[in-house]
DNA sequence: CGTCGAATTGATGTCATTCAACTACAGTGG
DNA sequence: CCACTGTAGTTGAATGACATCAATTCGACG
């Protein structure tokens, strides 16, 4: 759930780990050895809805997303996760329920599949790395609140502004009707939407 | 974040500890001192936006609920909290940001108040309660996902008859213009929808 | 009894959806 | 190399869902 993409070094999950959870360059090394590292192709699909869940995807290179089908038979994009994101459905993964989402492959990516319990080994090499997952927890709590927030109140318009402010590197990368699911609204909508910031003088 | 409100004994936080979460009655005893419990009135605000929200609150009795003022300058409910669940602006406690919400008392309760590392005296007890918070924070994402698919997918009609589904006791305490504001609609248009499911012959 | 906020109802407006047509372009196979 | 096909994106006209504004009713409470 942190930002920034970087320029996708072999083994960016063990940067990652280490920089960003703090945890020792030899500690890295110990427990690297149970994650798997898997390559997959454009449209690839990892998990299906009814699947279940087994793993955390943490994305060193290309860009995945989750998604579910709505009732009304539409999809519905939930998150983006380009390089150095997390993207998982915790619940599936969690209480080995099945799962509520799909999640493809926007892009050819290279991606690390974290099992269930790969926390809880790091946990036990050190008892403060179980605060990294539970820092973790709490950034994609922060993260979706700040878009049911935007659900809530903003109009499109605001929505899709306020996703080039999250996401600018992802404009580029996404499919303009992806956008508008991730947004809530039709590819047609958003088409407009960017017509009136077009004429408003708008540049990204 | 879990269901099934009770009559409101004294103590309850103490039955949840270690009903729900399995923890033993001597270790209840053992940290219990730590916390403090509260009476609020009807309309009490106990974290504004901005404050530092310091605590996690456990509800023994009553109704909050917390809220934020969206850029259009209105009211939006985010979460409800009747007996037994909890509620808190988590990146408030968690990141030490100024809160982004509102915790207000809809209805006279007592509280509990949790302070930001009453989880973690408590892992420290006994390495398995680590688990409890794990727990409840996987819950928490799971309900705020549940609610995300209903707004990026669900018309006014179905996101009110999921509220009633998940929240049937809610109904006749919260009034209809914050069930409105928890629905992203306002409160005439759930009035109509509520006037529409009538002539339908609904019954809650 | 009078007041105030909650809820309903009607008239009207606005934003986004739907459906359909059209353009642009990438990939495929002849 | 070019036609054929499918998908993305744009645009227009009509529709629909919800919002807004205003008036009225209802009920709780001093």
């Amino acid at each position: 759930m942190l930002r920034n993409p970087i320029d996708a070094p072999e083994n960016s999950f063990g940067s990652y780990l280490s920089q960003i959870g703090g945890i020792s360059e030899e500690d890295v090394e110990n427990i690297k050895e149970g994650l798997r590292t898997k390559k997959v192709s454009k449209g690839d699909i990892l998990v299906g809805i009814g699947d279940l869940c087994r793993h955390n995807f943490f994305v060193e290179k290309g860009l995945l997303r989750s998604y579910t089908i709505g009732e009304d038979g539409k999809e519905h994009v939930i998150q983006f996760a380009p390089e150095n994101w997390f993207i998982v459905d915790r619940a599936s993964v969690y209480f080995n329920d099945p799962s509520e989402v799909y999640i493809d492959a926007v892009e050819d990516s290279r991606i690390v599949l974290i099992d269930g319990d790969f926390m809880d080994r790091l946990a036990k090499l050190d008892g403060d790395y179980a605060k990294f997952n539970d820092r973790l927890l709490h950034n994609h709590i922060r993260h979706i609140h700040k878009r049911l927030n935007l659900l809530l109140g903003a109009p499109a318009e605001k929505r899709y502004l306020s996703f080039i402010e999250m996401y600018p590197n992802l404009l580029l990368r996404v499919p303009q009707w992806m956008i508008a699911s991730y947004l809530g609204i039709t590819p047609e909508s958003l088409s407009r939407v960017r017509k009136e910031l077009a004429n408003k003088n708008f540049k990204v």
